[in-house]
RNA sequence: CGGGGUGUAGCGCAGUCCGGUUAGCGCACCUGCUUUGGGAGCAGGGGGUCGAAGGUUCGAAUCCUUUCACCCCGACCA
């Protein structure tokens, strides 16, 4: 393994790659397209799963699992759900292999072709409202508010490690209500839980906001999204949270009798994050030296490095650090100690900044003698001495200022790059030589939307909640403006 | 699926145009000694069906044919 990674400013997709695997967060399988997380990568993302997890929890919903194969028909039972996925599914069409008759390998057996095929879920509506369908008869049995953690498979052309790869792990919530006013807000509930997580755990700056018809999910009345902006100044969509209104009930026949007893379609909601949020982290944070991880999501948010090779100077280090370490294991701060006698200093060094560790602390001989430690801050470079005695209290605020400032950076970063529009030239110019967001007005007509895509790339990421349409003028057409729009090229 | 590129040790590459002993370099790996506060040094060592198949030739990593895989750029997407 060459030392370093491709400067970000030389090539940021390179750059991109070479932190992923270097700091060993994921590889490439063998299957095109698909992506190993190794256990680095996969302890960052249990972080931000149990953040999500306790508070959909904690707002009354129940964890399930529902199978990963599907019948072939019942993806086309919603028009267009069926559109938006088609293109992208893994089909089953056969459940048995055989010796190769021409020689050596296996075939597949063609006796064991399947009466109906089945597809591998890129999603989980339809199965569920096929089950919802036998659970739900009455008001009673409302609101139903289930998640599920599990893989699903859209087959990309083109893919990228954590951003878009074939198989990838989200979660998917699947919510069934008695009238379109909790659908409403259960969708917008969870699109809160998704920009609490994604600021205040993973320090990433969202937009809140709702998705163009052209752009929302297949099969929703409306879609609701955050959207982050990385260091390539382009947009990633990092959450969506679905208000899927009747459409699903009617496709699957999911009615419930009323408290009068009437019967009537049942509203619903879907909302899903991915590992696409460990790709979000990578690009919002890193820098030359490779990842910078929030201490909320860090697997280890402490390292300690005792200076020396020899197991005799550790141990002595590790003797000195011993009640302080434990003191901050009570405070359940994560804290590890590369007590590795292989690898040199400088090497670790070097080894945990690739890895985004937020604080370091190196403790030799010297410090020994005074009684000191020194911190290295991973998000500023600064490195000081101070009296050990100190230590605790001074992790603890570090840590929440490396958190707090890890946010403040990205968002001073998404400030400087977010651009107003008067004229189309304006636009263009921003869109190609600059990048970044756009604010602008637009319309709301949707071959305006199209028209832009096709000429600059870029797309409307979101109609922000806070937009401020009075008195724009589109971008475009230079009608009046209905939305205040954000446009970006995107991931 | 269109355009471009690359396949040689775990990784990164040279060698290919112009065929010729035993296929080479850096990093990584193993052993030993010396080092140890920012990617250590020296010495020794292990590791290759040169992507695959066929052909030309006394002789092929190198030439010819076929094929496969991967990467980058475009149309679709969390």
């Amino acid at each position: 393994m060459s030392k370093g990674v491709t400067p970000k400013s030389q090539d940021f997709a390179k750059w991109y790659t070479d932190v992923v695997t270097k700091a060993e967060l994921a590889d490439y399988g063998p299957v095109k397209g698909t992506m190993v997380i190794r256990p680095y990568g996969f302890s960052i993302w249990e972080a931000i799963k149990e953040q999500f997890d306790r508070r959909f929890k904690e707002t009354g919903h129940v964890n399930a699992y529902f199978p990963l194969f599907i019948p072939k028909s019942f993806l086309s039972r919603e028009a267009e759900h069926v559109k938006g996925f088609a293109k992208e599914c893994a089909v089953v069409t056969h459940h048995r292999l055989m010796a190769n008759p021409d020689g050596n390998g296996l075939v597949v057996d063609p006796d064991s072709k399947l009466e109906e095929e089945v597809i591998v879920r890129p999603t989980s509506e339809t199965v569920i409202w096929a089950m919802y369908k036998k659970w739900i008869q009455s008001y009673r049995d409302l609101p139903l508010l289930i998640n599920q953690w599990v893989n699903v498979v859209r087959w990309e052309m083109r893919t990228r490690l954590f951003l878009r790869t074939t198989e990838f792990l989200w979660q998917e919530g699947h919510t069934a209500h008695a009238t379109p006013g909790e659908a409403e807000e259960e969708a917008r509930k969870i699109l809160e839980i998704y920009r609490e997580v994604v600021e205040e755990v993973m320090a990433v700056p969202v937009i809140m906001g709702k998705k163009t018809n052209a752009e929302k999910f297949a099969g929703a009345v409306h879609t609701y999204c955050i959207e982050a902006m990385m260091g390539d100044k382009r947009a990633l969509q990092s959450g969506t949270s679905h208000n899927l209104g009747q459409n699903f009930a009617k496709a699957f026949d999911v009615t419930f009798q009323t408290e009068d007893n009437k019967l009537e379609y049942v509203y619903a909601t879907s909302w899903g994050v991915s590992t696409r949020l460990v790709g979000a982290l990578v690009m919002v944070h890193g820098d030359n030296k490779g990842l910078r991880l929030p201490p909320n999501v860090a697997p280890h948010q402490v390292v300690v490095i005792p200076i020396g090779k020899s197991s005799e100077d550790i141990g002595k280090v590790l003797d000195y650090l011993d009640s302080s370490i434990s003191a901050l294991r009570e405070k359940e701060v994560r804290i590890h100690i590369d007590d590795r006698t292989t690898v040199s200093t400088g090497f670790k060094f070097h080894d945990w900044e690739l890895k985004g560790v937020p604080l370091r602390i190196e403790v030799g001989s010297r410090d020994i003698q005074s009684n000191s430690v020194v911190l290295a801050r991973r998000d500023t470079g600064e490195k000081y001495q101070i009296s050990k005695d100190k230590l605790q209290g001074e992790v603890e605020r570090v840590l929440k200022d490396i958190q707090n400032s890890l946010f403040r950076q990205a968002k001073s970063f998404r400030e400087a790059n977010t651009y107003t529009a008067e004229t189309y030239d304006e636009f263009k110019e921003i869109i190609k030589n600059k990048g970044g967001f756009v604010k602008c007005g637009w319309d709301g007509d949707p071959e305006t939307e199209a028209a832009i895509k096709g000429e600059t790339k870029a797309t409307i990421r979101c109609i922000p909640f806070d937009e401020e349409p009075g008195g724009l003028t589109c971008i475009y057409s230079g009608k009046p403006a209905k939305h205040e729009v954000i446009f970006a090229k995107a991931y």
